[in-house]
DNA sequence: TACCTCTATGTAATCGATTACACATTACTG
DNA sequence: CAGTAATGTGTAATCGATTACATAGAGGTA
């Protein structure tokens, strides 16, 4: 009964009684077909489960409808989230979704091209800042036709499309909120040097801080990487300084996270002492000890919009426009965050 | 100086003085051809910069050197980590990886087979064990050549392979550590009633628990959903109880999270009244207060296998191995368990 | 030398869908 | 009603790589 081989356009055409042509037409550009024949057609497909073949159609139309996700590493929730986002509404627009993780590798123009240029990739959605402007441009001139949305993280300078935080807002806001509770001296553990977002939230931080008048010292900008790690490794040079900041803005949720458990385990309390704010939000700020201030931020919905862009890009066929799209954040405020105590003035 | 036109066979043959079929023969089964020829080939595939293109290749070949993995939740750092695991394989071996969230979708024959009838996949990699027995027997007897890897979760009675965390022996590692602490009332919070790990980690845990001599009571088994929102909802409940477990295994860490966060709340001490165990061993562990005695899992080394054993089928030809494949865990010895307290006696 | 085998390579068909172009039919215009 | 436009459909070329089959030449054997 169901069929041995399967099904091609030529069996659909054939039970329905119209050319391959009509066919294809009807699965892709229905309203030029008559009524009559397209139900025929339709009819006829769902009788044979026919499908197309996607390796014939992008042979013949020159694209793959499917979309490489760049990604710095897969195994950061962080990521996953924005991936999610990126899928869903890649889905729906019946486009797939390739990933890559180019934690590993250097990210150069040849190697990215070796999916565009084999016709696997449409487009490219990157979630990596690591990646050299130069590199960025030569796979724009080479394939000027695939679009490139960066999202989450970006690259300076280059002139494509962009979906990202609010990173400055965040930091504001952060400050703000510290400053109205009195805090004056601010520490900030920021991102890897080379990152994008820290540097941008690493800006921010200090034009507010000394637009409110606060005090700003090079010993209290440390750098980290993220992680929980890096965070404890601050915790370790902190309980050394001699006059320390009562406020610590981190670059992100886990360096907070290992800052306060290295704090902690010297005895140091937080918010009485000393107060600590993350960033992004993660799951698990609410049931940490103390519950965690920091910024929420949109990961899916940022994924969801870069997607977008980039479908847009396709559509419109370039029409490009390369200012970048800003989610706003918002601040979470929880009980990280105090007063400002008087034992902690030395 | 450059080309205009992306190269292909035609334009690397006539640089290099031979025939379209010798240029794929050196790119494909570059044994057969001889020596000088190749290089010849090779040298003009360097100077065009010529890639091949997959869709043409694909069509030919009726292969996409492309692997479809099936996630029940991208967002979910877990599932990330596995994907991870599985790029890196895959990447290694030049197949690329197609994602999509099976979380929102159910999983039907019809809708996996939109991937692998396209032709746009060449296996299946599933993270989700929420899919019907028949439904994956629909998928096999359609696409019989297709291999089918379980990677984590798994469907019971299916006879593809398998890749799975040794869940049974984390339990009773748990079970005896607690046993040796002096516990003999266990609760435990498992994942969500329909799901493989849940019912797997169920019945190991009942089984050791009896094994041992300990108490098992029916309203001491709570169902969860390994989120955190579902350990505080436990919470909630432990906290009314007559009469409670001195120790809780959860099926999760996040789980364990809510569960202690909860108990904190209502001035439950953790573990001087009673102790709490995760699994899974995420970061975060480490900085929660109190630091979690939990069971990793080599998440990352699960997708790795994973992909390793499809490839393998993949080159076999469905040479197929049905016997699962068990991933040692072990645990980890925080804080979060101790001995148990005389209080707590009722 | 005649014949066979083996190796290296070329010729051309093929994978399955899309689409330029051609054509037939119908509808509309003055 | 002739002429033109609009609509719907079919024929066949096409995308780019792979590969079955054919063949040329080298080497071996009786």
């Amino acid at each position: 009964m169901a069929l041995q081989r399967k099904p091609k356009v030529i069996d659909v055409a054939r039970l329905s009684g119209v050319s391959t042509a009509t066919v294809s037409r009807v699965l892709n550009d229905p309203e030029v077909v008559s009524e009559a024949t397209r139900k025929a057609v339709l009819a006829a497909v769902k009788q044979t489960g026919y499908r197309v073949n996607r390796a014939a159609r992008s042979l013949r139309t020159n694209t793959s409808r499917t979309i490489l996700a760049l990604v710095p590493n897969l195994s950061n929730p962080f990521f996953s989230n924005i991936l999610s986002g990126l899928e869903r509404e890649l889905n729906a627009a019946d486009y797939s979704l390739l990933v890559t993780d180019s934690g590993e590798v250097e990210l150069t123009a040849d190697h990215i091209q070796r999916y565009v240029s084999a016709g696997q990739a449409d487009g490219l959605i990157i979630l990596d800042g690591a990646v050299e402007l130069q590199q960025l441009e030569l796979v724009q001139s080479a394939t000027p036709t695939v679009p490139i949305v960066f999202a989450c993280e970006w690259v300076e300078g280059f002139s494509g499309a962009s979906v990202r935080a609010d990173n400055k807002g965040g930091i504001r806001m952060l400050v703000d909120h510290l400053w109205d509770q009195g805090h004056r001296k601010f520490g900030h553990v920021s991102g890897p040097v080379t990152n994008v977002l820290s540097h941008h939230r690493q800006r921010a931080f200090e034009h507010h801080v000394v637009s409110l008048g606060g005090e700003l010292r090079p010993e209290w900008v440390l750098p980290g990487d993220f992680s929980i790690a890096a965070g404890k490794e601050v915790a370790a040079q902190v309980i050394g300084m001699k006059e320390a900041p009562t406020a610590w803005i981190c670059a992100s949720d886990q360096i907070a996270f290992g800052l306060i458990a290295g704090l902690k385990k010297a005895g140091v309390r937080v918010p009485t002492d000393v107060s600590v704010t993350g960033f992004d939000n993660i799951e698990m700020t609410e049931v940490f000890d103390p519950p965690l201030t920091t910024i929420h931020q949109h990961r899916n919905k940022m994924g969801n919009e870069a997607a977008r862009r980039l479908l847009m890009q396709l559509r419109d066929n370039g029409a490009e426009i390369n200012t970048p799209t800003v989610m706003p954040v918002y601040l979470v405020d929880r009980q990280s965050t105090g007063p400002v105590s008087k034992k902690t003035e030395v």
